[in-house]
DNA sequence: TAATCTATACCGACTAGTTGGTACAGTATG
DNA sequence: CATACTGTACCAACTAGTCGGTATAGATTA
């Protein structure tokens, strides 16, 4: 058997991802990427067949990362807790830790993506769109569970029902994004979906 | 005096709005931008002096539209209401309706230049910066106000900070527009940010 | 009042450099 | 011996930006 090609393309995977926070892969052109990964212009071709192929081939691959990621906080958070409430409210708060304060460019290679027409294809949007669906099913679900629980000991209906608080994660984790940007501070992505969470918990547990 | 040169740099920056919202200002050429508001390139280079400089000059039109906006909805909402939570609940409403349900491409020039490297200069981002700081602020002071007004009933204290209450309502309006994008249903931007709303009226306005 | 001047507004051919992508001969590796 | 590259040379298309020239219209002058 011939050598191993995959460390190769994960190598080109990385380089494009980091460019593509940092300045947009649209702007990040192919001699960047491939200066970056450390290997020459036939072996980048060897593996992609365009550009574009790249770029979904990226998008494929950080919605893997991001399955499993989520996946890994679902196992972790359902293991500390069996109240569904507070399993979303421990999600959270493992989210707000994925990014570092000190992290010089946080942001979402789906949003980069979006806001790049070029590379916003039905095939990479979908792609984004069944991550985002398959996580705000997860909280939308266990919001539900919550909402019955509460219900039964006889309180008043939600002032926003459970799918658009379960989207609103992310409309909190993509904006937080473009806020830490804007304000040049990392930090605030902590601490917007930190608050998010403490609103949600607010919501379920009115005052007493 | 020669002819007004205004129309002509106004068609300029319009053009380049429309397709830095479809495609982003990076992956627009000149050429582009120049075809779709009907000049020559000659007239481009007379008005700016690169296309960096257009993207300053955008942005900062940008911003002054927004301001506008802005301070046309708060003086909108404080005609309508005295009560400053009502104004912030309004000025919501108000927001949400921003955003046609039939848009094709909703989106802020702000997260677009934020994930754009090329355009992203720290000139850009203190603009960006200084409109949100503003508009947060009035958010802030109300909801401070209105926490007040609260306290005085007798009520806890809140959940969450009205300075990060403040801070999200960008987060939520920014991370709509990502919503919406992927999910390819403009009509979510709306539902996203009124969800906010009824959010924050639920934390002032705890279970009686 | 006609000719000339001047400053702004604009035109469009052109250039130098970059882009994504190709071609292909050779080399290393399992 | 097929696979996984390296290295270099190349190309057409496109890019931002330049530059010499022209059109317009008000101000100055003869």
């Amino acid at each position: 058997m011939p050598r191993d090609g995959t460390q190769t393309r994960n190598r080109i995977l990385d380089s494009a991802l980091v460019l593509a926070l940092e300045k947009g892969l649209a702007a990040a052109s192919l001699d960047q990427v491939i200066e970056r990964a450390e290997i020459t212009k036939g072996a980048f071709f060897y593996h992609f067949k365009s550009k574009d192929e790249l770029a979904l081939a990226l998008v494929s691959h950080v919605a893997e990362l991001d399955r499993r990621n989520h996946a890994s906080i679902v196992a972790r958070v359902e293991g500390l807790s069996r109240d569904p409430l507070q399993q979303v409210l421990l999600a959270c708060s493992l989210t707000a830790d994925l990014v570092a304060p000190s992290e010089p460019n946080p942001g979402c290679l789906f949003a980069s993506y979006c806001y790049q027409g070029d590379l916003w294809s039905e095939a990479a949007r979908k792609i984004c769109e069944s991550n985002f669906q398959e996580q705000a099913a997860w909280i939308e679900g266990k919001l539900k569970q919550a909402a019955k629980l509460a219900g039964r000991k006889g309180k008043s209906a939600l002032p926003v029902s459970p799918a658009q608080l379960a989207m609103m994660f992310h409309s909190v984790f993509e904006g937080a994004f473009v806020l830490a940007r804007t304000y040049n501070d990392a930090s605030l992505f902590r601490k917007q979906v930190l608050a998010y969470r403490d609103m949600l918990e607010a919501v379920f547990k009115p005052a007493k």
